[in-house]
RNA sequence: GCCCCCGUAGCCCAACAGGCAGAGGCGAGCCCCUUAAAAGGGUUUGAGUGCCGGUUCGAAUCCGGUCGGGGGCACCA
């Protein structure tokens, strides 16, 4: 390189080399003079603290080895913009970040390398420190957290003991300690389950007894088991067609001895504080979705000796009921199946085979081997008679029962009353079986459908008929529940949610067992349990297909940190220690409680504290005011596993009088997503991005055609940008900028390395605003700006005021550039008046701190601009006098005329009508109609 | 199959509560600076809002339908 190209730039031009300089200088200032940090009430973080305060929260990341790409930092940006916005406006702001650190990648690097996944977490934290430090955002360092900390997961730990340690009151719909459980069967005030004094259980006995009621319990129900991973899985975390969502494996249902949270206890109270939150329609519809609570009833049917209950969210159509089915697995199945089929058996019923008792035995042979994915794939009905018939208790009829699966076991109670008049899967069913279709609703004229599951009076159902659906509903349960052959009932889909895991990195359980197996928490006192270290970090993983298979957690193994002695009031004994560790959400389960309060080691958080930063304020929020964080920023993918696990937890601790408020946070809001074009060639493998070449609506890689795809940015696809490269070659306030300005918030967009240069392009402009690019002197003048300017300066503060305060960061940073356009081109470089220069760069420092900071200084102020001030627009300004109003005559614009601003309507209707033009055009008629709109325009209707 | 969101200039996006379709950026054209270049400056250019219909004096905006894209749920009784 000559010597000769360095001349061509100023030496104070606003380069990515001069911002780099900049930034490191701020974010050194910022830290040494802890410019963000947010001072508690009480406590070691106790300061002055003034009663308006700001809880901005991202969704913390996993600390991955690739580091971050341009697409994570959006919402961290967007965050930082919110609090910085607030901050300068005398807002008492806590905004930090933390890692959610436990996980599966960190093991699996483990087991590969025999690295310490403690090590390769840690160093892949600092890495992202540093990149989030090269940002520029204003997080409380202080107050900074790790799931994976001792002094982090001891309270993770805590949290789980004082779940375990409570039940669910449902009289008054609120968790409550054991203690008074158990104080309620000693005293007799409620009965054991097998009628026996509490006083004459053994420990064991009790132990099983309160296992039925605790939150948090150990359960042999059917879990996800997942050979290929080695490990159980919750719910929430299988695919929709049946896989893991880590790994993609085969997930099978298997019963295993595995730690659960009754979440099923606070289903209601999940669905209905929804609508006290200010969250997306989306994630409250999903959540909704995912709790899924329906109201209906269970009727019981009577066969031979034995009563099948069915659940039904259409008792109504009771009378339409022609057949019933149960699951497959139902284990009244062998009890109620006839010897012999009878003699007038329809042939489609058999399944081919001789006795009911073999067609059943074949049929679910062939459930069984189907895969979930074959299930919902091949929706064709089928099914075997039993043999049996049930007795509809309305009116006495005499219904087969039949095997079939698309009932399924693990959904109300695993029995169904087929009303095909009003059900599309019983439709198929009874068209498939020739089974009878009787219509208890009246279809609505024209209906040419199947069933029918819309409104209208109810026919050929008795006492029922010409009720409308709610009225019969309501009818049929009074009815059911008169007679003692049924209830009303609601049902939910939301299950139990699994709690164990059988890893190495994740939270060990605070729990021993003694000689009888039984659950014994660890003390307080005795918290952490901390990880043991072994040799082995991997759980033993199978066949992935292979279900018959068994969980050998990693901890199982280090036995001496297994056996352990210890004084549980009963003198020294061994017991042994519960070898899973807690799932992967836990940890940030309740991670904004501790920002609150980061370095607290008596409590999990002050009292005080928990108050002032996330508890409810009808004042300002409502009398409904569930608290909360007041802004929570993340992706929509943990819309029913973290943000319900999170309330979940909320809720105990509330319930328990831990936590003042009811609710975790309480506004959402999901940030779109960066995507990229990626590239493919012709054999299908991607291409780097990078060096694609555009040529008349096609792309080229190395002079070969590559086709393209949209979609996310990975290491795979080969098409990641880092921010490390964005701020090496523009400075991170470009980067920040552009990132911002790309679009609103929540809209996902794709990423365009190319149109950063316009964010950086602006920045210069503004940089020689004010400063000379060849001497670095300030060079605004003292001089009053006039009118016009001041006009634009106002409307700018306005606009940009509204902007930030609703998230629409696109929008306030093309005012800026709009409001800095006027001074270029109004007053030429280096001319622009210090009144307008110094709010302006005040407004650009939420998106653009380093800069501004930079420019406010040189501007001759002392300090940091981070806690304001911030301008105020002036109310004179923002009203001009006149008013450009155009003139339509039958919509189209034919003139334009200019009214002093306070003109009244008929003053405005009047000119307009006296308008050259205008008369030109009506022509003497008189019009039909003249609408004048204030401020806005006049339209002549002729 | 059911439910939700989105379609504005070559591209990313604006348009308060129906009222002149354009704020900003990229790109493109032209000019200036420059030996040259561009991560410099200036300036110009742009679509009638996916499509069809309705309501209205007036529709990007409201309503109905349709096409396209994205997402969620999916035999949950």
């Amino acid at each position: 390189m000559s010597e000769g190209t360095e001349e061509a730039v100023p030496g104070y031009r606003y380069t990515a080399q001069l911002a780099n300089g900049i930034e490191k200088r701020w974010q050194d200032y910022w830290e040494s003079n802890g410019t963000y940090h947010a001072p508690n009430p009480v406590g070691p973080l106790k300061g002055d603290v003034p009663e308006d305060k700001l809880f901005v929260q991202d969704m913390f990341p996993y600390p991955s080895g690739a580091g971050l790409h341009v697409g994570h930092p959006l919402g961290y940006i967007g965050t930082d913009v919110f609090a910085r916005y607030h901050r300068m406006n005398g807002r008492n702001v806590l905004h930090t970040m933390g890692f959610d650190a436990f996980g599966l990648p960190a093991e699996q690097y483990a087991v590969r390398t025999g690295q310490h996944p403690r090590k390769t977490t840690e160093d892949n934290i600092a890495n992202y420190l540093r990149q989030l430090r090269a940002l520029g955002l204003g997080h409380d360092d202080r107050r900074r957290i790790a799931t994976i900390d001792p002094g982090y997961y001891r309270w993770t730990q805590w949290i789980f003991l004082q779940i375990f340690n409570s039940w669910y009151d449902t009289r008054i719909r609120k968790a409550r300690p054991i203690d008074e459980l158990v104080a309620e069967f000693a005293s007799g005030e409620r009965a054991t389950p097998n009628g026996h004094m509490w006083d004459d259980l053994t420990p064991a006995e009790r132990e099983d007894v309160l296992r039925e009621y605790r939150l948090a319990y150990l359960s042999d129900a059917p879990v996800n088991w997942v050979p290929g991973l080695g490990t159980v899985i919750s719910n929430e975390e299988v695919t929709a067609d049946g896989k893991s969502e880590r790994g993609n494996f085969p997930v099978f249902r298997k019963n295993l001895r595995q730690w659960m949270m009754r979440i099923t206890a606070y289903a209601d109270r999940l669905i209905d504080d929804l609508d006290r939150l200010d969250w997306p329609e989306k994630v409250k519809s999903m959540q909704r979705n995912w709790i899924g609570r329906s109201h209906g009833a269970r009727i019981t049917f009577t066969v031979g000796n034995e009563g099948i209950e069915v659940f039904t969210t259409r008792p109504d159509t009771v009378f339409g009921a022609t057949y019933v089915v149960v699951a497959p697995e139902h284990p009244l199945v062998d009890a109620i199946a006839t010897e012999r089929w009878p003699s007038t058996v329809d042939k489609r019923w058999t399944g081919g085979a001789d006795t009911p008792a073999e067609a059943i035995a074949a049929y679910r042979l062939a459930a069984s081997m189907k895969s979930e994915l074959d299930r919902q794939e091949n929706k064709e009905k089928t099914g075997v008679f039993t043999g049996a018939f049930a007795e509809n208790p309305v009116n006495g009829k005499k219904i087969p029962v039949f095997v079939a699966d698309y009932v399924l076991m693990g959904y109300g109670t695993g029995a169904i009353m087929a009303v095909p008049g009003q059900d599309q899967r019983d439709w198929d069913f009874a068209k498939m079986f020739g089974l009878d279709i009787i219509r208890t609703v009246q279809p609505t004229e024209g209906f040419e459908g199947e069933a029918f599951t819309g409104e209208g009076p109810a026919i050929n159902s008795g006492f029922l008929d010409g009720m409308d659906v709610d009225e019969a509903k309501k009818t049929i349960i009074a009815w059911l529940e008169e007679h003692g052959c049924g209830r009303g009932t609601i049902q939910y889909k939301l299950r139990d949610w699994l709690f164990s895991r059988q890893r190495y990195w994740g939270e060990p359980f605070p729990i021993v067992y003694d000689e009888h197996g039984t659950a014994i928490a660890v003390p307080e006192e005795m918290l952490p349990v901390e990880l043991p270290e072994v040799d082995d970090y991997s759980p033993r993983t199978y066949d992935p297909m292979d279900a018959d298979t068994e969980p050998l957690p990693p901890l199982s193994r280090a036995d001496d940190w297994v056996e352990v002695e210890l004084d549980l009031g009963e003198g020294k004994k061994t017991y042994r220690r519960d070898t899973n560790t807690m799932p992967n959400w836990a940890g940030s389960c309740w991670y904004q409680l501790r920002y609150v309060d980061p370095t607290d080691t008596e409590r999990f958080c002050e009292p005080e504290n928990e108050q002032y930063w996330l508890g409810p304020r009808p004042a300002e929020h409502g009398a409904n005011d569930p608290g909360g964080v007041d802004l929570y920023i993340g992706g929509v993918e943990h819309a029913v596993l973290h943000l319900l696990y999170a309330r979940f937890w909320q809720k105990v601790l509330f319930d328990l009088g831990h936590v003042s408020g009811d609710e975790p946070y309480r506004r959402l809001f999901n940030q779109g997503y960066v995507q990229a074009y990626a590239y493919k060639d012709s054999r299908d493998v991607f291409v780097p991005a990078e060096e694609v070449e555009e040529r008349d609506g096609k792309f080229f890689w190395n002079g070969e055609e590559v086709f393209r795809q949209y979609g996310k940015m990975g290491k795979t696809e080969r098409n990641v940008v880092t921010p490390d490269e964005m701020c090496e070659r523009y400075g991170a306030d470009t980067f920040r900028f552009y990132e911002m300005s790309m679009g609103p918030m929540d809209v996902s967009r794709p990423w365009a390395t190319k149109d950063v240069i316009g964010a950086h392009r602006f920045l210069q402009r503004l940089w020689r605003n004010v400063i000379d690019e060849d001497t670095g002197a300030v060079v605004v003048t003292d001089a009053q700006p006039d009118e016009e300017t001041l006009r634009a300066l106002h409307k700018a503060i306005a606009g940009v005021h509204e902007d930030y305060a609703n998230l629409r960061y696109n929008t306030a940073g093309a005012k800026l550039i709009e409001l800095n356009n006027h001074l270029t081109k109004h007053y030429g470089p280096g001319k622009s008046p210090r009144a307008v220069v110094e709010p302006m760069v005040l407004m650009l420092a939420p998106l653009c701190p380093h800069v501004a900071e930079e420019l406010w200084t040189k501007l001759g102020h002392e300090g940091s601009l981070a806690h304001g001030p911030f301008p105020a627009a002036d109310e004179r300004y923002l009203v001009d006098d006149t008013v450009e109003y155009p003139i339509q005559v039958n919509g189209k614009v034919r003139a334009r005329i200019t009214v002093p601003a306070d003109a009244s309507r008929e003053q405005v209707h009047d000119l307009a009508m006296a308008d050259d033009k205008v008369t030109a055009l009506i022509n003497g008629a008189t019009p039909k109609k003249v609408i004048v709109v204030p401020g806005r325009l006049v339209n002549i209707v002729l």
